[in-house]
DNA sequence: TTGAATGCAAAAAATTTGCATATTG
DNA sequence: CAATATGCAAATTTTTTGCATTCAA
């Protein structure tokens, strides 16, 4: 899977990179990252710090392969992942500010509900859902 | 409804303005209005236009009371709607980018599951669900 | 070799903040 | 009159862009 990248890009005539492999891997290893999280994990994987329009360039590229996508926990930072760990939906507690997940499943009557009164795909992977965590329902 | 929220605002020791009136009454007129699309509508209503960091304050203000809520319909821009506005889930297609919205009744299972399966109180109408409209589902 | 990618610095875009002044209650 | 709200300008924050240089293929 990873490792195929290079022949993707390639393919396009596109090129891999140490800078782009960088970038990859410490998507893997954060799990959800920001662009600004990825440029930190890159300054200390021991290489020299790539320079933010890099990293931004980069998570472009990979995304447009479909290696990596992204979602927004919240407004200000869409948080990329591997594109093989994507399949849940996120929980952002509004109280504590955690992320939960789960299971893309969960959802599945909605999605078709959706479907079939709108005609709509609906990808509820992409953006977070909002709300209260039990423990902090629980102090409401 | 709306009118008393002067007497919610002084009631707290705070204060209804002529500025914050005019952004209500933008934000109850456009139904889903970014604070940039705010400071445009005030512009055009006839009075002088308010300085960004007004509106700003003021939706903050209008928000803490309840009267209005946002809900991001992608990552770079939240939109304010009345409070009374806010009981359905927006679809935000991929494809032409128009916004359809559907009823939150057809969330109710999704919501339901989560509760059991996390403890977890979702509210699905703050971030909207993307995916692909009928149309540009069609065309891929 | 040659065009895509990088790095830097400057530009944009979107909020936020400090502070003097104006206004509400 | 006292405290909150406004307006402006400057500061932040986040992302994008131009361009000369480097490097992958």
């Amino acid at each position: 899977m990873v490792q195929d990248i290079g022949e993707q890009l390639r393919a396009q005539g596109r090129r891999m990179t140490p800078q782009r492999q960088r970038v990859l891997d410490a998507v893997a290893s954060l799990a959800h990252a920001t662009p600004e999280d990825v440029v930190a994990a890159v300054a200390r994987d021991g290489g020299a710090p790539l320079s933010p329009s890099t990293v931004y360039r980069a998570l472009e590229a990979l995304e447009s392969l479909g290696a990596v996508g992204h979602t927004h926990l919240d407004h200000r930072a869409p948080t990329y992942h591997l594109a093989d760990h994507a399949d849940h939906v996120h929980l952002v507690c509004r109280g504590c500010g955690r992320v939960d997940q789960c299971e893309r499943a969960t959802a599945v009557q909605f999605e078709a509900a959706v479907l079939r009164s709108k005609g709509f795909v609906a990808d509820v992977t992409h953006m977070a859902v909002h709300g209260w965590c039990s423990d902090c329902a629980k102090k409401r």
